[in-house]
DNA sequence: CTATCTTGCCTAGCGCTGCTAGGATCCGGA
DNA sequence: TCCGGATCCTAGCAGCGCTAGGCAAGATAG
């Protein structure tokens, strides 16, 4: 019984292994540098294995995404239990999704652009992405003021999503990054 | 002399083909379909004449994307020049973005999501892209209110473009998007 | 301790991709 | 009529995601 539990032992952590790697792999060189071959070489199997632990390809991309949706709820819980009321946690969350979705560019193309088939804002979502949203939810739904606040949450989420891919995509002038999070936050405090 | 002008004449109409060729496949298919071969097929003619009038595929994608911007600004400045004051120009350009980019998923992402090696906000970038972007600055300066506008321009179109991928990506409930433009559009009114 | 069976893994290969080298063919000009 | 140059196609390369089939190692039973 206990060699059955060292195989599923050993297993699982293959399985984590291929998640890392493949997650330092686009860090490091971008997504495109993630080949089925290239990965199998760095965890030193061959490429059937891979096949053996996940389905294809989109499916390490998206045990990825979610290992980024985990991280991003965690910092935000984080940044919004330390900050000083509603309107300082509101702020706080906001500047923390920005230098996340900057910080780790490939683990957020993971989570946004890339295809990985990942249920959205539906009863069978993984977790980590409910908490991710519920952690930012938590901290705009506070401010939101009259009307629904989920609509604000969603407005609130849409411009510091564009406000990533598009500061990523060297598409602003990065000497205003500062005045665009003071104004984002302050238009949408009303 | 006449024979190089139709020469010249047909190149250019061949060139044309390949750009819109490539984009009803991709509105037809999405990017993944348009294939070199697949694309060759279509205009009937081979593969490599597809590189006699692009370096690679990226460069296909790029002339489809510049496409993309400039019908963009015409489309903005449509909606504004027709607009009555300055808040209703912005509010129409606003809501013109979003339709512009939920009609039209494959050129938006030739636009914004692929790798095309545009440069942008440089003085080398395209002329559409440049006309693109002093459409929505054009009809956004004007309420900006106190402090650059052109801070006020990036929040707001980056405020766009990520409701126009997140809601394209089935990441917002659909049953809010009036609200999320209403909503965004007073509170950068301010 | 040996024989059998299962499990896990690797080698090899399929059809596809973007891209290119080389040769054939056609056409304008002398 | 012949030549030179431009134009285009056939064929192929390396790499991609993915999979079939066989081999070898390890667990189990006698």
């Amino acid at each position: 019984m206990s060699i059955h539990q060292r195989r599923e032992r050993e297993r699982a952590e293959r399985h984590q292994l291929i998640i890392r790697t493949a997650r330092e792999l686009a860090e490091a060189e971008g997504w495109d540098a993630v080949t089925t071959r290239r990965l199998a070489e760095r965890i030193e199997y061959s490429q059937p294995v891979l096949y053996s632990h996940f389905a294809g390809k989109t499916e390490i991309v998206a045990a990825v995404a979610v290992e980024g949706f985990a991280e991003l709820a965690a910092a935000l819980r984080a940044v919004v239990a330390e900050a000083d009321g509603p309107a300082a946690a509101f702020a706080a969350a906001a500047r923390e999704y920005l230098a996340f979705g900057l910080a780790n560019p490939a683990l957020y193309d993971a989570m946004f652009t890339l295809a990985t088939g990942l249920p959205f804002g539906r009863p069978d979502a993984p977790a980590p992405l409910k908490e991710a949203f519920a952690a930012l939810a938590g901290a705009f739904a506070q401010v939101a003021g009259e009307g629904d606040p989920d609509v604000f949450t969603e407005v609130g989420w849409a411009s510091l999503h564009g406000l990533v891919t598009l500061e990523r995509g060297g598409r602003l002038r990065p000497d205003l990054a500062e005045a665009r999070v003071e104004l984002l936050v302050r238009r949408l405090l009303g």
